[in-house]
DNA sequence: TCGTTGCGAAACTCAGACGTATCGAAATTA
DNA sequence: TAATTTCGATACGTCTGAGTTTCGCAACGA
């Protein structure tokens, strides 16, 4: 074994580029983050942006579908650092890094995917939520149980109806607040608010 | 003037058919019921499930666009009448009719329009948003504000953020809840959840 | 050097949908 | 009855984009 790379022989001839595969990823998410939805894109628009050839996208992809999902499955979920100091700061972390990311493009891929295709792809989705959703959503939920377990977080809370207003009531603001970045103080202020709650 | 409509001298030939422009407005809002988004939307689906021909639809509409904004403005928001007797009992109200409306699938239309297709159809957003969401969000502002003044909720509530609140976690149930009908006493819930707050 | 594979570009076929035109029949007014 | 307009159906030309093929060139192993 001379040159073997990880065990697998590499095969006779040019090696595919890594650069164009990177490419064609990123202009899928531009592409999608720009609002375009999943029928607009075109195999065509994402090869023109990328600078590669068609070829180069159907010898690695055999549908737009299947590129969609890999290209979406490289977005991480850069869950932030949680102090763990309490509950009131964890929530305003983990809503705060909602609110930065609802500002950059990049982001807003989850966001106009989740909210939109979500019925007409269920198969993109599946994979989708997984990946994307489910551990924020999880974080979420440990954040609340440690609060109740701690005593910060009233004693009857329903978790999942917690999450939901959390999570609802920042979605909101990425989705209908006033138009523009949300503005960098938000998070603290939602938190406070369901903290408090609406009545006296 | 023998027989004159509204002033308007009725020409001669066959009139146009009134039972047509129904299905054609009823199918439209049928298929984007059915998750359909606005590009894949096509006319002659349109057109074949109204069981008319094209010619019918191009004769009153000159395009998808103009069809699709005049099939979503009979879309009312029929709010629910508030008693006023508590604010708990309208923010109820409020919050049941969208559990009620989220099952039945000629009201996803709307929230499926309203999440998706927000930033790609900027003309027909605006036409939609004021008929369709504005009305809602009035009427829920005006509920809070009562309750503020009536000393029901805390007198230093963001109103905005109360909306928010409000409106974002049902948004989340129907969006990401469990799949399935909502729970009768879903809005109930929510609503007491959001008056006391998460904490003690 | 030679064989193999990937590259971008371009041409191609195929399907779907747009929007128009035409048809005979039906509905209405004069 | 005659003129007019709409009806649903269908055919049409056009365009867009999918996915394939071909081309000459580039990059790699042997």
């Amino acid at each position: 074994m001379s040159i073997q790379e990880t065990g697998t022989a590499r095969p006779a001839g040019r090696p595919r580029s890594e650069k164009a595969e990177k490419a064609i990823i990123e202009s899928t998410l531009d592409l999608i983050a720009e609002g375009m939805g999943l029928s607009d894109l075109t195999i065509e628009a994402i090869a023109s942006r990328a600078g590669v050839g068609k070829t180069t996208i159907y010898r690695r992809w055999s549908n737009k579908e299947d590129l969609v999902v890999d290209a979406l499955a490289t977005l991480k979920a850069p869950l932030p650092p949680l102090s763990g100091a309490s509950v009131r700061e964890d929530l305003i972390a983990l809503i705060d890094a909602m609110r930065q990311e609802s500002g950059h493009s990049r982001s807003r891929c989850v966001m106009n995917i989740a909210m939109s295709e979500a019925d007409r792809y269920p198969r993109l989705m599946e994979r989708f939520v997984k990946r994307a959703i489910e551990p924020r959503r999880e974080a979420l939920r440990m954040v609340i149980e440690r609060g109740i377990a701690s005593g910060e977080l009233r004693s009857d809370l329903d978790v999942g109806m917690a999450q939901a207003m959390v999570s609802g009531t920042m979605m909101w603001h990425s989705k209908w607040g006033p138009a523009g970045d949300l503005p960098p103080d938000l998070a603290e202020r939602v938190v406070d608010a369901l903290l408090a709650g609406m009545a006296h």
